[in-house]
RNA sequence: CGCGGGGUGGAGCAGUCUGGUAGCUCGUUGGGCUCAUAACCCAAAGGUCGCAGGUUCAAAUCCUGCCCCCGCAACCA
């Protein structure tokens, strides 16, 4: 049978905004796709998106859509923004198509049939964000999300349940058996430790949820979006359906994806097909997050990459190229415009970029624009630059099948560097002026003109649109795309047209010019972002990351500054009043316990979140305003009754509180 | 003992699994060259690889202990 490759990214979660986290791991995809193809495997490449769960539903009701016209408009966004980034998949799946829901339909039957599925009772914890349950510790009465910081839904109802807990052997059997099911070893690690924990049954239907695929022979649930969303690397090629040969001839996959949501694919996925007697995936590689600032990109607000400033100054083949070249994946990655500009202008403009400038040059003024092709005998030098560009071929190959694009890039880039150096030395430019050296002359550029061709058509999968400008204007024929850089020999008959035009492919980027456009266009954005209103109020803002990556968290919805009435602030009850006691709590950074008095018969216990700015001594005796009438609330076991008021100053929202400058009674009222 | 990441020349990083001359990009200094996108080539300066022990012929790498930084979570009503 020959050789297959079928990639998948992780389908993407209607509920965000695309941004450079979906960015990376498509383009990421669509490189490997070029680089199996360009040898001769026969490749698939699968990425879509997810459009079911609770979160989508309340997003498209929250903006009086119908939640399938909301779908497909975040759809056609994700489509249009990897379209812009050159991205070349060979299907986009929606959880939402017909042939996908039958499709999950058939594997809930299957998994009923064989008895891994029974009906019981959930009660927990929903996150609907991240469409998971979770296991709190319920200290408080209103347990947050871990992720998400947003409250999280009790959720007391019946359930169907798949049988995960008979799994735990299994998966560490295909763990143990399979090193590379799972990578890199990191990951490995952590899923292992994590199934041999023990794994309980898992709950995969809801009944409050309509915006979802109905359970089979019990429409009054809905299929677990999980379920439903790990489906589609299967239902994406026909399986189990009519026509199943792309399923018969891709299957198993290699996975991409991001660490957040390493257990469903390295526990949940291989478990459910278990069950189904399905094979399970070739590999799951788990990729790190982008970093801006040593943080997850788009985590606090103003620090996410915004993909539009992106193209404003970068072309698709910069973007992509940096993304490969200055993460090391696998690992957390730091990205910076700074760095990008940098890498675009010295491994672009002053590397591959000038070397084709340089070169074609050369052939145009001395050898009329026609490529010589007479290696000559070969210097030492010659044979130097051969051994080289060879080597750098292996070593690119070996780590692009590993994954490891930084690598293998660098490796190429060596070669290249070995090329101008070899041009520096040999001196061409004299040669010219030299009729006696004419054979010498035409030696030199011809062996600079084939470690071109041949690092060209190799960095093709990192440079798909510019590697194949430079092909052009070099004068060869096909398309560097889809040749085997493997199988181009050293100096081989090639028909080589008339070099026409030289033009810069990579021209040289204005640092300063370019990071203080950058700079200007963030700061609208922030401001932008300040003017949303908050984020209850809004559609799809946060982002739960079906990526594997992070989010620009933007809202979809155009902001509306939101006003309110008198009487709705007449209800906030505002109390000046004196601190008497001021003390830490106990394992508690931030906390401080007041006791302050409102001008009320007892002093009344204050929970401040300042303690990182104000010391418990600083505290007593000052002259505070408070929020007299907010419902008390329980934190780190201490009530809490009422608010203070401060100002956030800063990024990290430094308080700075509220005070009078007059002398003003205690339980005085604001308004 | 909450979880995780990290500490490598001025900056940013790789290398650590599989011990064996400490590498890359940027920056700095000097030189060369002029075909090329003020680019390319050569040379140089610059590192106790967080600290302390241990294993070893040999440790950035393995083991033990410790220090520091940064996220996340628990607390910011």
């Amino acid at each position: 049978m020959p050789e297959t490759f079928y990639i998948t990214t992780p389908i993407y979660y209607v509920n965000a905004r695309p941004h450079l986290g979906h960015a990376y791991t498509t383009l990421v995809a669509d490189s490997l796709t070029i680089f199996k193809r360009q040898r001769g495997i026969d490749s698939f490449f699968l990425t879509g998106t997810d459009e079911h769960g609770v979160n989508i539903e309340r997003a498209a009701a929250a903006r009086g859509v119908p939640v399938k016209e909301h779908v497909d408009q975040i759809v056609d966004e994700f489509k249009s923004a990897f379209a812009k980034l050159n991205v070349k998949y060979d299907r986009w799946i929606r959880t939402t198509d017909g042939y996908h829901e039958e499709a999950v339909k058939r594997l809930w039957k299957i998994l009923d049939e064989r008895g891994y599925i029974y009906k019981g009772n959930y009660e927990g914890w929903f996150c609907p964000n991240c469409n998971e349950f979770k296991d709190v510790e319920t200290q408080t009465d209103e347990p947050a999300c871990p992720i998400h910081q947003r409250p999280l839904e009790r959720v007391a109802e019946e359930s169907y349940f798949f049988k995960l807990s008979e799994f735990q052997k299994p998966l560490l059997e295909l763990y143990d058996s399979r090193p590379d099911f799972v990578q890199p070893d990191v990951r490995r690690n952590e899923v292992i430790s994590f199934v041999s924990g023990g794994l309980k049954d898992l709950s995969i239907s809801r009944v409050s949820v309509r915006w979802g695929i109905p359970v089979p022979g019990d429409p009054s649930h809905t299929i677990y979006v999980w379920l439903d969303a790990l489906s589609n690397y299967i239902t994406a090629l026909g399986w189990s359906g009519e026509d199943d040969s792309e399923f018969r001839r891709y299957w198993p996959a290699l996975h991409l994806v991001g660490k957040d949501i390493l257990r469903f694919h390295t526990v949940y996925w291989p478990a459910f097909l278990l069950a189904a007697g399905v094979e399970v995936p070739r590999t799951v590689f788990v990729h790190g997050m982008l970093l801006r600032g040593g943080q997850k990109m788009g985590k606090s607000l103003g620090n996410a990459i915004n993909l539009n400033t992106l193209h404003r100054h970068f072309t698709p083949d910069m973007i992509r190229y940096f993304l490969l070249r200055e993460v090391a994946f696998g690992q957390d990655g730091e990205v910076t415009y700074e760095a990008l500009v940098d890498r675009v202008n010295s491994d672009l403009a002053d590397g591959l970029g000038n070397l084709a400038s340089r070169t074609l040059t050369m052939i145009r003024n001395y050898f009329d624009g026609v490529a010589p092709r007479k290696l000559g005998e070969g210097s030492d030098e010659a044979a130097e630059v051969r051994a080289a560009i060879e080597q750098a071929k292996a070593r690119f190959d070996e780590e692009f099948s590993a994954l490891n694009f930084s690598r293998g890039l660098a490796a190429a880039w060596a070669g290249l560097s070995r090329v101008d150096k070899f041009i520096t030395d040999n001196q061409p430019w004299k040669l010219a002026k030299d009729p006696s050296a004419r054979a010498g002359l035409e030696a030199v550029i011809s062996t600079a003109y084939e470690g071109l061709r041949h690092l060209v058509a190799l960095v093709a999968p990192a440079l798909p649109e510019t590697t194949r400008e430079i092909w052009k204007q070099m004068g060869l024929a096909g398309d560097p795309l889809r040749l085997n850089p493997n199988e181009a020999k050293w100096g081989e008959d090639l028909t080589v047209s008339k070099i026409e035009q030289i033009s810069p492919a990579f021209p040289k980027l204005a640092k300063d010019k370019i990071m203080s456009d950058i700079e200007k266009a963030e700061n609208q954005d922030r401001d932008k972002t300040a003017a949303q209103p908050p984020p209850s109020e809004q559609p799809p803002a946060q982002a739960a990351e079906s990526s594997g990556a992070q989010g620009a968290t933007q809202a979809a919805a155009p902001a509306t500054p939101e006003t309110i009435t008198i009487d709705d602030f007449v209800k906030v009850e505002l109390r000046v009043a004196t601190v008497l006691e001021a003390e830490r709590v106990p394992k508690a950074d931030k906390l401080l316990r007041l006791l302050v008095d409102v001008g009320e018969e007892k002093p009344r216990q204050v929970l401040a979140g300042i303690a990182l700015h104000y010391a418990p001594e600083d505290m007593i005796g000052r002259r505070i305003i408070v929020v007299a009438n907010l419902a008390p609330r329980k934190l780190r076991g201490l009530e809490s009754n009422g608010m203070l008021l401060a100002a956030s100053v800063g990024e990290e929202g430094k308080p700075v509180l509220a005070t009078f400058t007059e002398d003003v009674p205690n339980g005085a009222r604001l308004k």
